[in-house]
RNA sequence: GGGCUCGUAGCUCAGAGGCAGAGCGCCGCAUUCGCAAUGCGGAGGCCCCGGGUUCAAAUCCCGGCGAGUCCA
């Protein structure tokens, strides 16, 4: 089955003069109110037909457009909602919000959780870098874009409208703005993507895509019944509008500027502009002719990379009569500047929206667009800071709300771009060594500097011509390096159990419930179901509980407890029947102690918030018995005195003895009245959440609290280290747990301390004292031992056989191996041949050799066959062992048959 | 989350099974009115930590810790 026949019932269409026409050129269906159109007119079947004759009635700025397109559907009875962040914290699949639907996923479209209002309409910024290369070169990609949208989830029970009204709100905001209804075409394109699909019609002006109404209605499922692109889909119960309006596009389409980036910030452009060392002018009529032809061209040929770039620039300069270098001197740096004032707008929203740049994880994204953005400024020779860009970009988009001040923002950039410039000037310095030492580079070095140290192939090109060596980057350099990446597949956590329950009544949240009765409803693989429990499963950082059920005046124990899909699973030793009701008790000790660890975080992520910043965000937390550690967001180190001040906030929030209470709270409203920052431990599924209420925190969270912060006790940070730039890891512990670890510690130090019997106060002077003392006494041994050594060679050599004019010595001695060699080294200097042995440990043998003429390997070779063993070393001197200890005579017999071959 | 690279003198690094090294810096002496420069001499090492292999490990293997980097 295909999707053709969902497009035939919108009777908007052929109500209003749109005729379905088959475009001769891609095979694809539109429609069209223009009667004499043939072609769909959708690059690369058309081109760019509003660079320089903007097809609304007036120009836009972003902010105006903005407002005109919200307003537009909040007059249509659409709740306007507030953007998102741009990280996708509420989401564990993606990392930054890829669209305005990202928002309302997974809860909302899967209908968990309802919409936020229904209908709705947003301005949505979403970062995409899966087009890295093109932002900047084509005249039309960005990183970060706004999508402005309008949503209707419908489902069974209530349709809010459909296909019909969404194309006939496309079809009258583009007419209010002044377009012709002959002048769209929407386009036919089946739509899918993250485990979604459906019908779509793409709406293009111009040339331009201006807008894709997609209508979800398809789930990805193996045994559906319609095939798109190759993957199985089925219809599913809800069915949503899921529209997205290119802001900056219809800014673009209003302005007729030859790329959106002069129309959206052109204020930046021309600060970069001002700023570099480009001497021409976009102002120039001929550059500007260059880029809007650049553009079109861009438009029609889809993607830009290796051969199409070059026939794009090819086909531009031909026509403009010049000569491919003087295009590309015009057209490669303007690339540059377009780019990096994409990318400062993006760095903008990354860490306005607090991501932390970061060598791994989400943050590495942040980085990469930095270190990108720094290495563009570079090439343009900028005369002014990242930071002044992105403040810039700041100042223009002022209706923003950002998480993280701008000061926060200038210090991250500044220690990114020290970051930057270290890792540059080790790697220029290790191509150097490199080509010094080889005198040549190889595709595995390109690869590895790349990879593993950060160099990109270009600036080692530049380095070895430099020094006059030639190298050439292979065309397949970044396949290679995609080839050494390939990814791992992700594994589907296996179920414990097969049966269907229902979700369980949880009475946990009652902190004080540590008893209570329920009926057996299931057993399976060694798990009990209830139909309520207070026993707490593995949540949310937080460690199960254990206790015992009692069933027929029967203890049997609970050893586990794991939630799946709302249903509490018990590990017991023994199965009990279905329908019997058993009593349960919860270890008390072992609750207590998570539960003052779980409130303890809270009251410590408040403290660093407080205390560093509202860019401080929980990467992950534990809860155990005998400590806890949470994981955050944060640029730097901390100094010791930071940690203790910190330790004292939250001791302080306990001292105070503040309420700690919880609700349950529409999601939707939560969200409105706290913000995201309730998200802090992820996002809870389901219409209503949880919202506890720690001292000065507030949080969505599903653990277990004390009534009062006075019953944490104490709080004490047992280490702070980093796990990962960007990510520090508290390691704490509350209560009893905390004393415990004091003593420990303090024990520590008295054992340490009595061992060297001193004071503990005086121990760390105490251990440098040793410590050097140590290492002083070190050096003498080996003064001493090579004395020794010295010594004994010199009483060595005063009884030799002679062959000849070579002196030999062979001695059985009892001595270390060690000082063995050693005498070896100084009867080797005195110009002696011999061979030394020991018992120790076996038989060691070090055999020496000062006489050029031989080879002590082969007296090794002597030793080794007499004594059963072997051995190497260099000319003068080798070590070995073996298993018997052979006669001395013997040796020096055999040393001179040796002799007598070989002289 | 996954891959790769690197931890050796105060710093930058070499050494890749067999005596732990170079350059810079530091200290002393010579030269100089003094400095720089130069020459000579010297101090400075838990070769990141813990296991294993081996007669022998800075070097090979495994684990940990730390730093860096690329990809998702």
């Amino acid at each position: 089955m295909s999707l053709d026949k969902e497009y035939l019932d919108i009777s908007f269409l052929p109500e209003n003069g749109f005729v379905r026409k088959k475009c001769p050129k891609c095979g694809k269906y539109f429609w069209t109110a223009d009667e004499s159109r043939e072609i769909c007119g959708d690059p690369p079947c058309g081109s760019y037909t509003f660079i320089g004759d903007p097809v609304f009635s007036r120009e836009f700025s972003l902010r105006e457009m903005r407002e005109y397109y919200l307003s537009f559907f909040e007059k249509r009875d659409h709740a306007r909602i507030e953007r998102y962040p741009v990280v996708a914290r509420w989401r564990d699949d993606i990392y930054l919000t890829i669209a305005s639907i990202a928002d309302f996923q997974p809860f909302v479209t899967s209908g968990v959780a309802p919409p936020p209002a229904n209908p709705l309409t947003i301005s949505q910024p979403c970062i995409r870098m899966d087009d890295l290369d093109s932002v900047g070169r084509t005249g039309r990609h960005l990183t970060l874009f706004e999508m402005m949208a309008h949503h209707a989830f419908n489902n069974p029970k209530e349709e809010i409208y459909w296909k019909n009204e969404t194309v006939e709100y496309c079809t009258e905001l583009l007419n209010e703005l002044g377009v012709k209804t002959e002048d769209i075409v929407y386009k036919e394109e089946p739509w899918a993507g993250g485990g979604n699909a459906g019908p779509c019609l793409e709406a293009i002006v111009g040339g331009l895509e201006v807008a894709t109404l997609v209508f979800m209605n398809l789930e990805e499922h193996p045994d559906g019944d319609i095939d798109i692109k190759g993957v199985k889909y089925r219809k599913m119960d809800n069915y949503i509008v899921d529209t997205g309006y290119g802001l900056e596009r219809f800014v673009w389409a209003s302005q007729g500027t030859p790329t959106v980036y002069d129309a959206i910030f052109g204020e930046v452009v021309r600060k970069i502009l001002d700023s570099s060392s480009i001497d021409f002018s976009t102002d120039d009529d001929e550059v500007r002719e260059i880029i809007a032809e650049s553009s079109k061209l861009a438009g029609v040929m889809g993607e830009l990379r290796g051969e199409r770039l070059n026939d794009l620039r090819s086909q531009i300069a031909r026509k403009f009569g010049i000569t491919a270098e003087k295009l590309e001197s015009i057209v490669v740096p303007l690339e540059k500047v377009y780019a990096l004032a994409d990318h400062t707008r993006a760095v903008l929203f990354m860490l306005g929206d607090a991501l932390i740049p970061s060598n791994a994880g989400s943050g590495y994204l942040a980085r990469l667009m930095i270190r990108r953005s720094l290495r563009m400024a570079d090439e343009l020779n900028l005369s002014i800071d990242l930071f002044d860009l992105v403040s810039l970009h700041r100042k223009i988009l002022s209706e923003f709300e950002f998480e993280v001040p701008l000061e926060t923002i200038q210090e991250i950039l500044e220690l990114e771009e020290r970051r930057y410039r270290d890792t540059i000037s080790k790697g220029v310095s290790l191509v150097e060594r490199t080509i010094e030492k080889k005198r040549k580079i190889e595709k595995s070095d390109l690869i590895e500097f790349y990879d593993s140290h950060g160099i990109p192939p270009e600036m080692v090109e530049e380095i070895a011509k430099a020094k006059s060596i030639e190298i050439e980057i292979p065309q397949d350099f970044y396949a290679e390096l995609a080839s050494r990446h390939s990814k791992a597949e992700r594994k589907e956590k296996e179920r414990l159990v097969q049966g269907d329950y229902p979700p369980t009544e949880k009475l946990y949240y009652n902190s004080k419930m540590l008893e209570f009765s329920g009926k057996v409803i299931g057993y399976e693989n060694g798990y009990l179901i209830l139909d309520r429990t207070a026993f707490y499963p593995e949540s949310g950082g937080q460690d199960n509980d254990t206790g015992y059920l009692e069933f027929n005046g029967e203890k049997i124990e609970v050893l586990d407890v794991v939630e799946e899909n709302g249903v509490v699973l018990h590990k017991v030793g023994k199965e009990i029947p279905a329908g019997a009701r058993v009593k349960g008790y919860i270890d008390r000790e072992r609750r207590f102690r998570h539960m003052r660890h779980h409130s303890a975080t809270h009251l410590l992520i408040r403290a660093l918030q407080k205390k560093l910043g509202n860019h401080v965000w929980q990467a992950g937390a534990r809860k155990e018995w005998d400590k806890a550690r949470l994981d955050v967001t944060h640029y730097t180190k901390l100094s010791e005195q930071e940690i203790r001040e910190i330790e004292l906030e939250v001791n302080r929030e306990i001292m105070a003895d503040k309420p700690v209470t919880w609700e349950i709270m529409d999601r939707i409203k939560a969200e409105q009245k706290y913000g995201f920052r309730l998200y802090q431990g992820g996002v809870p599924p389901g219409r209503d959440i949880r919202i506890v209420k720690v001292g000065d925190d507030i949080q969505a969270c599903g653990g277990t609290h004390v009534d009062k912060t006075g019953e944490i006790g104490v709080f004490k940070i047992l280490k702070v280290e980093s796990i990962q730039d960007g990510v520090l890891r508290f390691e704490y512990s509350a209560g009893e747990a905390a004393l415990d670890h004091i003593a420990k510690e303090e024990s520590l130090l008295r054992e340490s301390s009595s061992i060297l019997r001193v004071q503990p106060e005086i121990l760390p002077k105490t251990v440098q004292r040793f410590f050097d003392e140590w290492k002083e006494q070190r050096k003498t041994i080996e003064r001493l031992q090579d004395e020794i050594a010295k010594i004994k060679a010199e009483m060595l050599s005063k009884d030799f056989d002679e062959f000849e004019d070579v002196r030999i010595v062979v001695e059985i001695m009892n001595e270390h191996p060690d000082m063995l060699a050693k005498i070896g080294i100084h009867m080797a200097k005195k110009g002696y041949i011999g061979i030394l042995l020991s018992d120790y440990n076996g038989v060691k043998i070090v055999t020496f050799s000062g006489d050029e003429r031989v080879d002590a390997r082969d007296l090794m070779r002597i030793a080794g066959r007499l004594s059963k063993g072997g051995g190497g070393g260099r000319e003068d001197l080798a070590q070995g062992a073996g298993q018997i200890m052979p006669e001395k005579d013997e040796m020096t017999a055999e040393i001179f048959t040796f002799l007598r071959e070989r002289i």
